[in-house]
DNA sequence: CCCGCTTGGTAGCATGTTGCAACCAACGTG
DNA sequence: CACGTTGGTTGCAACATGCTACCAAGCGGG
């Protein structure tokens, strides 16, 4: 029951944001979710985690809204887990963390999963960070504009 | 000195960037970063972390090649962490993060901190993920490719 | 309807990580 | 050259994590 946040710059949305995820264990819980896992024994197998913490990790994604407990497709009486609206906006952040690691932490060649477009099978396009004109922004193109609550 | 992975499935980018990054408080230091902050002092001040966590933070970061420690540019004799370009590739996780946080955790009209376009002043554009030929794409059209070197 | 296997957990304990506070050395400034 | 600031280190208490064992409720077959 974690009532306080961790972080107390709070009025920052990349706190907040990290701060309702919880742990890098709830990114994976939603990155198999994107990929497809529902189930409290597919997202075990996938991540080898204990038992209790997975059941922590899920409980907190359910309560902070990101993952929802709905009942099993196959008609038994087990749950499952699926992505709420706000849970499936988060699909931006998993494919920059992914494009990030492709980019960095893999030898030329070397074998990694690959997320791709289902319609033709090819690799995703690089994100783009943008103007409102379509410009693309670099960090040094960019300042952050404090509190104004507009 | 941290040489095992804690998360097996690392053939996975997210889980190998998720590891690179070790963890939330590196990634508000990543952010601060990207926000202009380059002292110690000033990372601990922002963030109001204990001061050994961020010693431990700040080196990991630089083992991990995010940050680089270099010669303090007011000429005193301290230094400063500033970001490789692979730190700066983090650019777009910190976006999507940014915007996800925006979008979710505040209500209308309640102000928080705003990344801007430093041309004009303006909000970014939402973060986009496209095919390769520029369609947008949502989560159930995307696919991940399982394993295949190429 | 009963037996055994699977699913989805909980409980207890050892160990690792975090946070706090105190301390400290090197720098910088008058 | 004395004193405040910067950038840490050390030790310890508290908390979180991970492992293993255990367990109850499905669920399937005979």
């Amino acid at each position: 029951m974690v009532t306080r946040t961790r972080f107390d710059d709070s009025e920052c949305p990349v706190a907040r944001s990290v701060d309702a995820i919880g742990d890098w264990w709830s990114l994976l819980i939603v990155r198999d979710a994107f990929d497809g896992s529902r189930r409290f024994g597919e997202f075990q197998r996938s991540l080898g985690v204990a038992k209790n913490i997975l059941t922590a990790r899920l409980r907190s994604l359910v309560a902070g809204g990101v993952l929802e407990s709905v009942p099993a497709s196959d008609g038994s009486a087990y749950r499952e887990y699926v992505l709420t609206p706000k849970g499936e906006a988060l699909f931006p952040v998993i494919v920059a963390l992914r494009q990030w690691g492709e980019q960095n932490f893999f030898a030329p060649g070397e074998p990694h999963s690959q997320l791709v477009d289902r319609r033709h099978g090819r690799q995703l396009r690089t994100l783009e960070v943008l103007s409102a004109d379509g410009r693309r922004l670099d960090p040094e193109d960019t300042a952050v504009h404090k509190v104004a609550d507009e």
